[in-house]
DNA sequence: TTTGCCGGGTA
DNA sequence: TACCCGGCAAA
């Protein structure tokens, strides 16, 4: 079975609705078409979740649909033509040309088409908080019946597109479709009209779907350049796994960049996983520089591992040999296996700023990583797991991991005006310190939590002990005296390297 | 000597 | 209230 599986490489999936054309790829070591399986899950706003997929062996096409009743809706492409051209390069296109299933196909689906450049053994698109089935519906297709929920109605596919090469072709099952589907149907394809033209879907709840929409060249297309540029081998999955994890909506840039991207490969139960969650993978992305220059960052989602990297190969390794128990000489991939990591950001301009002075950590070193300033420069936009991110013990405790140890941009704001502005907020995470409230340092004791026994004052004349950490003035100097907290600068208790 | 920051002054 | 700084004390 590993054998017969064929390693991916994923470079361009196209996709393009309505004439629009967004590109993404898929590139691949062609193995050969069989034993191919592909699956495909999106979602919306629509809260419908589409998958579809062929048959190892056969190449069948599938849908499904989760409905955000949680009702399954199968159905077969059937005005889907899978083709595969140019063997050679391994690439395969699929033609939606409507993305109706019940052949009654929205005219505004209509010109749906996702080029899929060869099997990919998985793709999984779920939407947040949709628990998807684990199972595929599979039905035979004849891949030479052109599109058209009437699958044996060919005529909407160019000759070339449906005969292309006598091997590659892929039988589409032809779709059983139900009385009263259609309609069910002809939403799941508005949902690949709206993930083409709002990625935001994908990081929201369901009952955040009124994202404000982005242009439609945006979409995918930026989407997928985000997240790889070039690709090598393995599975792509779109991940929302986070869903369980209430997220602050995001800025545009978060929004778009927050969905998490999971390896995902093979394995028929893909929508099944821990999370419920489909991932796209990929494989050595490069992630596009965002603003304020933003790194993508893998992390691994396995239990008890927050493992993070900055590869998906890396990642996939890391999963495969610590989680799956594989070898890890090599990338080699069976297809067989389930990548879960997400992707994270962090914002390396905050970073390098708040942490200038200090020695700069690859966020893949496995040794203790850096202590950040508890609240100063946030380096991390928290994608999926915001609420363990901004918060954070003493000092000190260093976690493992980026993840738990950056503050977040909220913090850093607040932290940084505290000394400035009404010091509600600002002690309030800083619960444990050992130092002792100033007098005058107002405010911070009443900010403690309500059934905190007010701390009793210092004697007059008796200072706080001097904290070890190290101060705005020796960290950025100063001939960076502009980088200092506020308080520092104003000879004040440092209001950022808290001890 | 350097550093942290209290306490007080100024605008 | 925001900002600045003299000066003390710990490191």
């Amino acid at each position: 079975m590993m054998n017969s599986k064929r390693l991916l490489d994923m470079s361009a999936v196209g996709i393009r609705l309505g004439g629009a054309s967004k590109q993404a790829g898929i590139d691949q070591h062609a193995e050969g078409s069989k034993g191919r399986k592909i699956t495909v899950s999106a979602t919306a706003d629509s809260g419908v979740i589409l998958a579809c997929k062929n048959g190892p062996a056969t190449g069948a096409v599938f849908y499904k649909f989760v409905l955000d009743d949680g009702s399954l809706r199968e159905c077969t492409r059937q005005d889907t033509v899978l083709n595969v051209n140019d063997l050679s390069s391994g690439r395969e296109k699929y033609h939606l040309n409507k993305a109706g299933c019940g052949g009654e196909a929205d005219e505004r689906n209509s010109g749906l088409t996702g080029i899929l450049t060869n099997g990919s053994p998985t793709h999984g698109l779920i939407r947040k908080g949709q628990k998807a089935d684990k199972h595929m519906h599979s039905e035979a297709r004849d891949p030479l019946v052109p599109s058209g929920c009437q699958a044996t109605n060919g005529q909407q596919v160019p000759p070339e597109e449906r005969y292309p090469h006598p091997s590659s072709q892929i039988p589409v099952p032809r779709r059983r479709k139900p009385s009263g589907l259609a309609d069910k149907e002809v939403m799941a394809a508005t949902v690949l009209t709206s993930l083409s033209t709002s990625p935001l879907v994908l990081t929201h709840t369901q009952t955040a779907s009124a994202a404000v929409p982005e242009p439609a060249s945006r979409g995918w297309k930026e989407v997928l350049s985000t997240s790889y540029s070039s690709s090598t081998s393995g599975n792509w999955s779109w991940d929302t796994s986070d869903q369980s994890v209430p997220s602050t909506p995001s800025p545009p840039l978060s929004n778009e960049t927050s969905k998490s991207f999971l390896l995902s490969s093979q394995s028929d139960n893909v929508i099944d996983d821990v999370k419920e969650s489909t991932h796209f993978l990929f494989e050595d992305p490069i992630p596009r520089k965002r603003k304020n220059s933003v790194k993508v960052m893998l992390k691994c989602l396995w239990k008890n591992c927050e493992k993070v990297l900055s590869t998906s190969s890396g990642i996939q390794r890391h999963i495969r040999t610590v989680h799956l128990g594989r070898n890890c000489d090599s990338d080699y991939s069976d297809g067989e296996e389930d990548f879960y990591y997400s992707e994270i950001e962090v914002n390396m301009d905050s970073l390098s700023e708040g942490l200038s002075s200090l020695t700069p950590t690859s966020p893949t070193t496995t040794g203790p990583p850096p202590i950040f300033p508890p609240f100063s420069h946030a380096a991390f936009v928290p994608r999926s797991e915001p609420a363990h991110i901004v918060m954070r013990g003493p000092q000190g405790h260093a976690p493992s991991l980026l993840s738990q140890s950056a503050p977040s941009t909220l913090c850093h704001i607040r932290t940084d005006h505290a000394y400035q502005g009404p010091l509600t907020h600002i002690r309030t995470v800083s619960f444990g310190e050992k130092r002792q409230p100033a007098p005058h340092t107002h405010t911070t004791i009443c900010k403690t939590p309500p059934f905190t026994a007010p701390l009793p004052k210092p004697a007059p004349g008796i200072r706080k002990p001097r904290g070890e950490a190290k101060k705005c003035r020796k960290v950025y100097g100063m001939e960076k005296r502009d980088m200092w907290c506020t308080a520092c600068r104003w000879k004040k208790a440092c209001q950022r390297f808290t001890d």
